[in-house]
DNA sequence: CGGTTTTGACCTGCGC
DNA sequence: GCGCAGGTCAAAACCG
């Protein structure tokens, strides 16, 4: 079962904040422009851009020391968040049964979910947009039969990058790849190496859509932990891969929670009770402005959105 | 040398 | 029953 506030997968998260506001900025501006040179003394009018672009210069530089505190203080609770996600996480239900051989294909089509509705999101490696049908729908169907669980990630790539590789911390075998008909990019299918009993299988198909996405498709559930839990936490996470991440695209911002990571199991009435609490809510928001700060494509976007506001602004 | 990847062949379900 | 398409197998190649 998904908590309602997972339901929320349209949560957009305003992060913006705004056109930046320079109190003094329109005057100065406004002064410039109205300003006519023909009278007025050149030395005077390059005093004042001076004192302009100075001004200018220091609002700059508070801007940026606070939005350097503000990513500070973010980035100490990230690690907070994250572990509550794996606390989580490792409580969704994973009695789902195995699916049997027979009518496999039929079941998939009309359990996965379409893409076009959907949007995606991008991090350094291994970021990514989960649809998790262990929810509300397929829980109304668990009564009629029991299947794995099915979970769809999507992946942001290099265009370029042929390889069919989606980091996400286990251990996988390439056993297969077929080129499908409704998509021209091939299919690679993994099955989990970590456990030799592990029933869950991997597959990875470049999104018909968009070339530049990966779509990577869970199904089952793993029976062994997570390889190793260091290996996440100080291998694909530090890439600026994170369980939670932002994204923002044509669509709008996008927040997408790996489902795939498993912790060891706390007690479920913990887990319930901080998703709850509103401490939890608050840290939520905090995780998702950290992965953005530290995406560094987010921040190199921002640098661009600044600057545009700035040239926006004439002051010359 | 053992594990992984590649790739053509084979198996199975589904629609007609 | 047949053809199609997705999924899997398994031998060979590859790699560290």
């Amino acid at each position: 079962m998904k908590p309602a506030w997972i339901d929320r997968s349209s949560l957009s998260l305003d992060l913006s904040v705004g056109p930046l506001s320079f109190p003094d900025q329109a005057p100065i501006a406004k002064r410039a422009h109205h300003t006519n040179p023909m009278h007025v003394q050149g030395s005077s009018l390059k005093k004042d851009e001076t004192e302009d672009l100075e001004a200018k210069l220091s609002r700059m530089s508070e801007e940026n020391k606070k939005l350097s505190e503000l990513l500070g203080a973010m980035c100490t609770n990230y690690s907070t968040l994250r572990s509550q996600f794996f606390d989580f996480m490792s409580t969704s239900p994973k009695e789902l049964g195995s699916i049997s051989p027979s009518r496999k294909r039929k079941r998939e089509s009309l359990e996965t979910v379409g893409f076009n509705d959907k949007t995606y999101e991008r991090t350094d490696s291994f970021s990514n947009r989960v649809e998790s049908l262990s929810s509300e729908d397929s829980c109304k169907r668990l009564g009629e039969d029991t299947k794995p669980k099915i979970t769809k990630v999507y992946v942001k790539t290099d265009p370029s990058d042929s390889s069919l590789v989606v980091k996400d911390g286990f251990q996988w075998r390439k056993y297969g790849q077929k080129v499908t008909r409704d998509n021209p990019s091939p299919r690679a299918y993994f099955r989990c190496s970590f456990a030799p009993s592990c029933p869950v299988k991997k597959k990875v198909q470049k999104s018909a859509e968009d070339r530049s996405v990966l779509v990577a498709t869970y199904e089952g559930e793993h029976n062994h932990g997570h390889p190793s839990q260091n290996e996440v936490t100080h291998g694909a996470y530090h890439n600026g891969s994170v369980p939670c991440s932002v994204s923002i695209n044509s669509s709008g911002p996008t927040i997408t929670l790996d489902l795939t990571k498993q912790g060891p199991r706390p007690p479920v009435g913990r887990a319930s009770r901080d998703i709850e609490s509103p401490e939890f809510q608050r840290l939520l928001v905090e995780q998702m402005a950290s992965s953005l700060t530290k995406d560094p494509n987010f921040t190199a976007a921002l640098v661009t959105a600044i600057s545009g506001r700035i040239l926006q602004h004439p002051s010359a």
